[in-house]
DNA sequence: ATCATAATGTTACTTTTTTCACAATAACAA
DNA sequence: TTGTTATTGTGAAAAAAGTAACATTATGAT
């Protein structure tokens, strides 16, 4: 089922709020409290949930559970997703540190370095020379790679887990990276989030 | 001038290759050549160019040095921009000890921090305590805060920054924050991107 | 000077996304 | 059972974003 890429990061949201409202107690959801609670209009959830064949109940809005049930199979997230870290500098690090992947069923299984003074090979997390990263995502299985490292080296470590099977990267390296034909690059470029807030401000500012 | 969110992250796209094209030697560049570069179409390099304002000529082409002029101008970068941090922690130091920030010409002014142990006032990058926040931003006509403190706190932390004068958040907490009118909020969700990640990876798997 | 060319700038078209509107219908009340 | 109501699911309308096409016009060649 091919889908735009907003339309699945509104199913995440969909799913985060639902959680939210379990914890409330609720039960029961109508198209328009998720909306409200994730920011659309009611129309926009109803249709993404027939895009997906979601359906409710006339009258009785979605059952939560079984409506988390079936996002949550769409997104993966009934199994575990193993992914693995390459550069455990400050970003890499902080990455590695957060617990909150794991609440997601997302676990990062391993981390990468160059510097043997990041190497860790014993910890809970372990972090390993990258000559070890091709055997790793093999014998794990991994599909997806978080990009961490320096600008300079970020296409090469592309290329290089490319050719060990990754086919999905986040990026956090400020660079338009180019990717081999079935894998997936999406970018955090925080600069650039910088800069849009930057303008938006000023607009806003100016119009004032 | 009020204008897509994308249109303008496009405008920093453009902005990179170009500093990437002089950078090579360049002097003037052709639509296609900053839609390559970029990832678009030639008419959309056109198209947003012509939003606002800007020409180049029939035959010739852009001139960069000119183009970056308008486009610097147009996202604030003539100018030194100050944003703090708030939340010191492990997203938070890896922001601050980032150093690519300042070549885009945004200066991190301060962190923030309720925690005593990570106060660091005679630091070139200060880590201030909360409380100092508000004559902080006044005094320095701070309009940017960057989110990094645990969820919980989030939403408390942006009504107190707002109630300072910071018009523009950019949030890491996962969670959909609510800001008084006037003050934009852009979420850095990881989370979510990797969700993306894995949603599109499966689905690439599947129709394979 | 004149012409051919190459690239812009813009208008018209297409596609995608969002919103609107309402018929269909399950739930509940009388 | 019948009627009323509330909410879904969807098709049509509107808006936004992106693409294509081409008339316009600087530029350089002849
Ligand atoms: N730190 C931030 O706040 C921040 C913000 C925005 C963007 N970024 C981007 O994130 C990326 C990482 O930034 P950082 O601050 O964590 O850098 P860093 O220098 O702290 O860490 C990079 C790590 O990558 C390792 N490394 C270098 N080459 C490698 C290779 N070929 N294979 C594996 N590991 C390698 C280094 O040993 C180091 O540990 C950069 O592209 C940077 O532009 C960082
Ligand atoms: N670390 C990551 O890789 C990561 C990834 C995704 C999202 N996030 C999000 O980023 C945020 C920060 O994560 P982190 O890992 O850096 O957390 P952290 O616990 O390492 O750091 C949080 C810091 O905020 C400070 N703090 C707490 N309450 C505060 C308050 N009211 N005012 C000012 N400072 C306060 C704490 O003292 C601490 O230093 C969280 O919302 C987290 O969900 C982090």
């Amino acid at each position: 089922m091919i889908t735009a890429k907003n339309c699945i990061i509104r199913l995440s949201r969909y799913k985060n709020a639902l959680y939210r409202l379990q914890t409330l107690g609720f039960v029961k959801v109508f198209s328009d409290n998720l909306a409200d609670a994730v920011g659309v209009t009611a129309a926009v959830v109803r249709k993404d949930f027939s895009v997906f064949g979601i359906s409710g109940n006339k009258k009785g809005g979605y059952q939560i559970e079984i409506l988390l049930e079936k996002i949550n199979s769409i997104l993966g997230k009934d199994r575990l997703q193993k992914v693995i870290v390459i550069g455990a500098g400050h970003i890499g690090s902080a990455l590695m540190r957060y617990r909150g992947f794991e609440k997601e069923g997302i676990k990062i299984a391993a981390g990468f370095d160059i510097d043997p003074a990041k190497i860790n090979r014993y910890n809970a997390l372990p972090i390993l020379p990258l000559e070890e990263v091709k055997d790793f995502i093999k014998s794990q299985g991994i599909k997806i790679a978080i990009l961490a490292v320096p600008d300079i080296a970020a296409q090469e470590v592309l290329d290089l887990v490319c050719s060990c099977g990754i086919k999905g990267i986040l990026n956090f390296a400020p660079l338009r990276l180019i990717s081999p034909e079935g894998c997936i690059v999406n970018n955090v470029n925080l600069e650039i989030e910088l800069e849009n807030l930057i303008y938006f401000v000023n607009v806003a500012e100016k119009t004032k």
